[in-house]
DNA sequence: CCACTAAAGTGAAACTTTTCTCGATTATTT
DNA sequence: AAATAATCGAGAAAAGTTTCACTTTAGTGG
């Protein structure tokens, strides 16, 4: 079985199904088919089926699969079989909402630095942590070892703080400001543009008018 | 020319090329070839020319488009020709940051109403919109003509409120909450899931060790 | 222990999206 | 006025993704 290019949209299903395992395991399932978990998470079965076939067999002919040992599997396959110290830049709103969001610690993401320029908002506490200036960058992602940074910054100061990040060692970056940003090529980039999700609502709902 | 079916990253890119444009206008730049947007924005010229070809020929051979007026076009396709009204359920800290961020007023959505259902959050003044109940649902997306529903409930919550939203009226759905939600066949919905987005950066890293 | 049923796994087909290539058109230069 | 350069638009090709249909295997009931 060949691990060359796993598509993009299965991963993020495996982080869906995931989840949905997770529930069942709540609810004290054992055994799950790939139809169950296709309608419980709305795709086909058969893409149930593939998705997990890049990785391996993981279930039994008849049968189905084992709870547990799948929702074990794919939890290795994301890489959440590890904590991830997480470092956000820019504590606005946003930012601070991120640092709150119990969705990333649930998963093994711990927010372990806020940095920002502003000094109203550095010393301020969130959480656990306290904003610090973001002259701390390099040294806390060092420190922390960080391998995930998050920026939250205006668009304006987007890509230098990128550039930081990358300096400092980051290899991986989760970017909310909605402009493009650029990095080199052994460090992974994913944009959550809000505006662009709303705009995919809007357009929709203006076609069909 | 048939508009049939647009890709959904076909009007996801559009939104980014809109943004592009609205920063050349600024600059003051009169025309812009494909491959200058291409290169803004990082993908290549060629798709920049079959996303515009879904929608018209905007452009003139051997010398490009012209900035204002592609610009307008892409505006009037994304439906941001007009303001929408949007209504925010769940007053929590990404709720409030929502609320209040600036890219969405700038690209013509106004947050109008934001409901909770606890009683501490309820009369909390977020900009210049107070939280107020659930209860207020239905009269609020009817008065203020509301199309576009944002929620930001913990995953328990999710389908209730989507639930509500949809007997309301409410035609077009951004789920931020880690939870599949269902919604009748004439209801756009798109889900923003933020931790589904760190878990593809935690793959890829933990695939690259 | 054999027939039957359920469901995983898989190769091929169908479909979708992106990239390539090239003819057409416009502006510019000589 | 003709040659040249730039760049769009579109059909074809390539690449990528999803769905289909079938084969294989494990468990179950007679």
């Amino acid at each position: 079985m060949k691990v060359y290019k796993i598509p993009e949209a299965t991963v993020m299903r495996l982080s869906i199904y995931s989840r949905f395992l997770h529930q069942l395991l709540e609810d004290e399932v054992n055994t799950v088919a790939s139809g169950d978990i296709a309608s419980g998470v709305g795709v086909s079965s058969a893409q149930v089926r593939k998705d997990l076939a890049y990785f391996g067999e993981f279930g039994t002919r008849g049968v189905g699969y084992k709870v547990e040992e799948l929702y074990g599997h794919l939890m290795k396959i994301l890489g959440l079989d590890q904590n991830w110290n997480v470092i956000i830049i820019g504590a606005g709103k946003l930012g601070s909402a991120l640092a709150l969001y119990k969705g990333f610690e649930d998963r093994g993401f711990k927010v372990t630095s806020i940095l920002d320029v502003d000094n109203k908002r550095i010393m301020k506490q969130i959480g656990d942590v306290t904003v610090e200036s973001l002259d701390l960058l390099e040294e806390r992602v060092r420190e922390q070892g960080i391998k995930i940074g998050v920026v939250t910054v205006p668009a304006a100061a987007a890509q230098d703080v990128t550039d930081q990040l990358v300096a400092a060692g980051v290899k991986a970056i989760l970017n909310f400001s909605p402009r493009v940003i650029k990095v080199p090529n052994d460090v992974i980039l994913r944009n959550v543009d809000l505006s662009v999700n709303l705009e995919v609502l809007s357009f929709n709902l203006a076609l069909q008018k």
